[in-house]
DNA sequence: AGCGATGGTAAGTGGCAACTTACGGTAAGT
DNA sequence: ACTTACCGTAAGTTGCCACTTACCATCGCT
């Protein structure tokens, strides 16, 4: 499974989403988490895993907290996707149109 | 819902990313596609109908066919999320990267 | 008109994933 | 040591979604 894979599929969740945009704006503890989405603890607990899996979040244990920050990786691994994707598409994609230009002097 | 909601909502299932590529590298009918994946026609009929919802794929009637190709406005929708979103993160993470540093010459 | 090909959609099903509650385990304060 | 707060995980439930089969409409060809 390639890396953006599974960071896509992870992000593919509003709600997971959601945590991981809150999470990369500002670092935080779960239940500081919990207490902004309509969700139960365990279940930020179960996204956040979730998207350290995917490699879009660290966590470093702060006391008896654990402070999740946003992981560089993932997100660029993700980003790098996208602007690949999109210039190799946009190449062909123009190529096409051109074809059917020429064929129609 | 904003436009890039609704797109990485569709590319998050893996099967579907997969009929997205495909699409975007060459544009093809359903049952071009239906052959060259391990599901049903009307399954990537069905996936192609979330794309399209998503903006991120075009339909055209060739004859009794339909051939599909890449939207490139669903495409640049989440790419300029994802780069939007690259810089603002990677700026705040740098803030709390300086931060930490100042705090401790 | 009749036929074969294409494909959208309705209906139904199975599996998974997002969620809950319950429990245990660790860290800090008193 | 006891209590309080924080958090991960196990267990169970529910709703959704990806998929199938079946049906019907449309297009092109003879």
């Amino acid at each position: 499974m390639a890396d953006h894979s599974r960071a896509l599929v992870a992000l593919g969740d509003p709600t997971r989403r959601a945590i991981f945009e809150r999470v990369a704006s500002r670092p935080s503890s779960v239940v500081e988490l919990a207490h902004e989405f309509p969700v139960s603890r365990p279940a930020v607990s179960q996204h956040l895993r979730v998207l350290k899996d995917a490699g879009l979040v660290r966590d470093r244990a702060e006391g008896a907290r654990r402070i999740y920050s946003l992981d560089p990786a993932g997100l660029a691994a993700v980003r790098d996707y996208f602007e690949q994707f999109w210039r190799t598409s946009l190449a062909s994609f123009r190529d096409v149109a051109n074809r059917s230009h020429e064929e129609e002097p």
